[in-house]
RNA sequence: GCCUGGGUAGCUCAGUUGGUAGAGCAGCGGAUUGAAAAUCCGCGUGUCGCUGGUUCGAUUCCGGCCCCAGGCA
């Protein structure tokens, strides 16, 4: 009944959906392992303010690509990609079920429909590039990117710095346009070898979760870690400075905002957040299974039955 | 009880010398190929408190009622 390798089971939903509760219960029950799939648990430094499993949890079932990663390193999909990919053929290895669980649509999206093979970002030229940002604006950029790569530039709007900075960069690296470079993708895992399930609780409740969420956060201890790195002095544009809650909580920090003015910020930028990842499940994620059902047993049921299929 | 001010978008408010209304914030829709919890693009979502009257036409003017805030008793 099942080909020769296990299928992974990949679990994407929106924030405070209840993946990691899912993930749990999936990897006690089925004997699997879990790997994170979600863009800032990979950092040690947040462990409340992210919402990453507790120590507890840890011990229940083997977890993958959490909280190794520090705070000044600038962290990407093409990093993850790569190492899941490593922790998926270990734990198949180990004859044991590979469970993704996270909220990182790209990540997801480079395990099952590839990413182009381009070398990582260059860190001087990148640097270079995020100066001429400050001072140029993203629209020069922009113009000259149009110049020398004009399709690509076609692609993208003036605005969109991230995107274009990638651009250039891998211009200037490989002297070749990004959008030809990226029209040769292999997805990473065959379409037969993972299982998807999409969590889509209903928004208001997800809304009102996030809220509750945050002061839990609190209580556990998000503004000590905040305080923690803060204290370091990293670079604002680091990835992990852009934590939902992080900004605000350093201002508060700094006495620029009231503690409940900081807390009402970071929900606010979380449900805006959840928002997009409804967005993303909506446009990417047509062949994954969908689950409305909120009871942690209706989704394992779910998530049992889509697995058996795959 | 009387006086005054105010009831317009989810919130704070602007406005219409009578032609069914617009800002900020919140929100909604979309995109997403190495920073993705990033970044970008797009969208006013409304019984103008209720009810009569005047008018071709009332959210706007007039009357009555209801509610809120302050003041006087």
């Amino acid at each position: 009944m099942w080909a020769s390798v296990k299928p992974a089971l990949l679990i994407m939903g929106p924030t405070a959906s209840g993946k990691s509760a899912l993930a749990l219960a999936l990897a006690e029950r089925l004997g699997g392992e879990i790997v994170n799939a979600d863009s800032m648990q990979v950092y040690r430094d947040f462990r409340a303010l992210t919402a990453r499993p507790s120590l507890e949890d840890e011990a229940r079932a083997p977890h993958h690509l959490f909280g190794y990663v520090d705070a000044g390193e600038s962290y990407s999909v093409g990093r993850w990609l790569g190492e899941a990919l490593a922790a998926i053929a270990a734990i198949r290895a180990r004859d044991a079920v590979p469970i993704l669980a996270g909220g990182t649509g790209l990540y997801f999206k480079a395990l099952t429909q590839g990413l182009a093979d381009i070398p990582a970002a260059d860190p001087a030229l990148r640097e270079h590039l995020r100066q001429r940002y400050a001072k140029e604006g993203a629209p020069a950029l922009y113009a000259e990117l149009a110049r020398r790569d004009p399709v690509s530039a076609a692609r993208l709007e003036p605005n969109d710095f991230p995107r274009i900075l990638r651009a250039l960069e891998v211009l200037e690296a490989t002297g070749e346009s990004i959008s030809l470079l990226q029209a040769h993708t292999i997805p990473a895992l065959a379409r037969d070898a993972w299982a998807g399930i999409a969590l889509a609780p209903l928004r208001e409740a997800l809304y009102a979760a996030i809220d509750a969420r945050f002061d839990v956060m609190l209580e556990q201890g998000a503004l000590g870690e905040v305080r923690a790195v803060a204290a370091r002095g990293l670079d604002p544009a680091l990835p992990a400075m852009k934590a939902h809650g992080a900004p605000a909580l350093t201002a508060h920090l700094r006495g620029e905002l009231a503690l409940d003015e900081a807390a009402a910020i970071a929900k606010r930028d979380t449900r805006r957040y959840a928002k997009r990842q409804f967005t993303w499940m909506m446009g990417q994620m047509g062949d994954w299974t969908r689950v409305e059902e909120v009871e942690l047993e209706a989704r394992v049921r779910a998530a049992c039955a889509c697995l058996s299929s795959a």
